[in-house]
DNA sequence: ATGGCGCCCATTGGGCGA
């Protein structure tokens, strides 16, 4: 049996701790971080291996930045998409076990108007290329982080507010459905679930405490993985800790 | 229409996230 988990710490430097007492808490096979908020001479790399776990990570100042934590040796990483000339650090890949792992911090796109907007739909655009070619040298592939986009009105805590809005326009959901594609599946979908269950949770205006979320971040997971997959729940206990990151840690139990 | 909160860099205000 194992365990593959990703997270948004908004900044390890501040969440370190959270991310040591999660691991203890919940100890998964691999962790999927995304803005990790730390250049690579700040990463808090000599801590996480003394907590057990092997790291790759790629970072920049102030903003993104991603890493792989992992309790069996890391091999093959590749840190952005080779296909797609970016500044700024939002992919990590590795192979581990006999996985490849592939954890991405989508571009959040701000809104429709935006710049940014087109940079996530055009940095989408490129993933699924890419991940095309992922897809077929590695057979069993999970793509997770932080996609920046809710992928049905039931992932939304209020659809009618929200309609047509960034992260659930109709281009980033069909961008969204395009991964879906290359054979990848939602791991959380794959089973019956409560509803209103996010991931993510405004800290403004109480979000948390009155469950205004959004579920964008996300495990997909090839066939392989899939027809391992035997759970996917989300870790609602982090986000009641004191000086939480905004976003849930979403766990898929594989085998 | 704007800001709310939290983090970051670098001042005491502004950018950004989602």
């Amino acid at each position: 049996m194992q365990k593959i988990a990703t997270w948004n710490v908004n900044s390890l430097k501040v969440r370190l701790p959270q991310v040591l007492q999660w691991l203890a808490d919940n100890p998964v096979d691999v962790l999927a971080l995304q803005e990790t908020k730390l250049t690579d001479d700040k990463f808090p790399a000599a801590e996480i291996e003394a907590a057990g776990y092997h790291v790759a990570f790629s970072g920049q100042k102030t903003y993104n930045g991603v890493a792989i934590l992992s309790r069996h040796p890391i091999t093959d990483v590749v840190k952005n998409n080779p296909r797609y000339e970016d500044l700024q650090q939002r992919i990590i890949a590795a192979t581990i076990d006999g996985m490849r792992i592939v954890c991405a911090y989508i571009p959040n796109g701000q809104s429709l108007e935006s710049e940014k907007y087109q940079y996530k739909l055009q940095w989408l655009d490129a993933l699924h290329d890419w991940l095309q070619d992922e897809c077929r040298q590695h057979p069993k592939l999970a793509l997770m982080g932080d996609y920046n986009i809710a992928p049905e009105d039931r992932d939304v805590h209020d659809p009618a507010a929200w309609v047509g809005q960034n992260l659930v326009s109709p281009p980033e959901r069909a961008a969204f459905v395009r991964l879906l594609g290359l054979e990848l599946t939602d791991a959380f979908r794959m089973f019956e679930q409560p509803e209103k269950l996010f991931s993510w949770w405004d800290y403004r205006q109480m979000g948390f405490r009155l469950n205004r979320g959004m579920r964008i971040d996300h495990i997909l997971l090839s066939p392989p993985l899939a027809a391992q997959c035997t759970a996917c729940v989300i870790d609602r206990a982090p986000r009641k800790w004191e000086q939480p990151s905004d976003h849930a840690p979403v766990i898929a139990t594989l085998g």
